[in-house]
DNA sequence: CCTTAGTATTTAGCATTGCTAAGTGCTTTT
DNA sequence: AAAAGCACTTAGCAATGCTAAATACTAAGG
């Protein structure tokens, strides 16, 4: 591509609000899966969830210290091999992977409820 | 029921986040259906989402104020029949019928989104 | 050589929304 | 007389995602 802009998606609040909540927990999901540090996680999110959930890195940090705060995961600094800057890998604890079980249990009853409290009704 | 006391049940963090934006949605949703007044959304609420959305009154009524500041719905005041209290009946909007039905659009693609991919990885 | 883009992390400050808590006023039940 | 129910209002807090900008180093392009 010549031209590495991108199209402007101005999201609603209505969508940035559904994501409360969510991000933390997809982001504590990617790290349960396999360690890794903040800038990868961004492309992750990003590709695996098609282009839906592209985060600023002012959005993701926060978000991993608060997983560190709560004792969801732990990090360490990986020394720069050769020239690569250092980066801080995150892994997920126990409590973490126990806590991560738990919030897909919850999100799981949650969406089904909305989504019957939805459709169950019908506007017409 | 002699004792009409309920159980408490604490919500933590990531249930309160869940949430956002929801709220709105399903009361503009309960609108949409019929008109109706603040208090009575509260019961209808609670026994349609089977106790899992028991809103106190501070939630609720700052929810109506801004669906009817954003033309959602518009309200007025029933006299109060005999001795009964006026109550503030809310109709939805040509607006808010639209915008209920591009939210449930937007809630079922966000969805599942998510759930693939919690379900997609597999924490194992 | 200088500028732009990419990798990688940090931080400040704002907007939105749900929550608790409390208050008003009237009616019905105990 | 007190408690509980109906119905609405408001103040103030906590949590999370967003924008924006700063730092620092490397690689590529004109």
């Amino acid at each position: 591509m010549l031209n590495t802009k991108e199209v402007i998606i101005v999201e609603d609040r209505f969508t940035q609000q559904l994501k409360k909540g969510i991000l933390e927990m997809l982001v504590l999901q990617l790290i349960c899966e396999k360690p890794t540090y903040g800038y990868e996680l961004l492309s992750r999110l990003k590709e695996q969830s098609q282009n839906r959930f592209v985060l600023k890195e002012g959005t993701l940090y926060p978000i991993l210290y608060r997983l560190e705060d709560d004792g969801m995961i732990s990090a360490q600094w990986q020394q720069g091999t050769g020239r690569v800057a250092p980066k801080k890998i995150y892994e997920a604890t126990e409590n973490g992977r126990q806590e991560n079980v738990r919030r897909k249990r919850i999100w799981e009853e949650f969406s089904e409820t909305v989504t019957g409290f939805l459709t169950g009704g019908d506007t017409k």
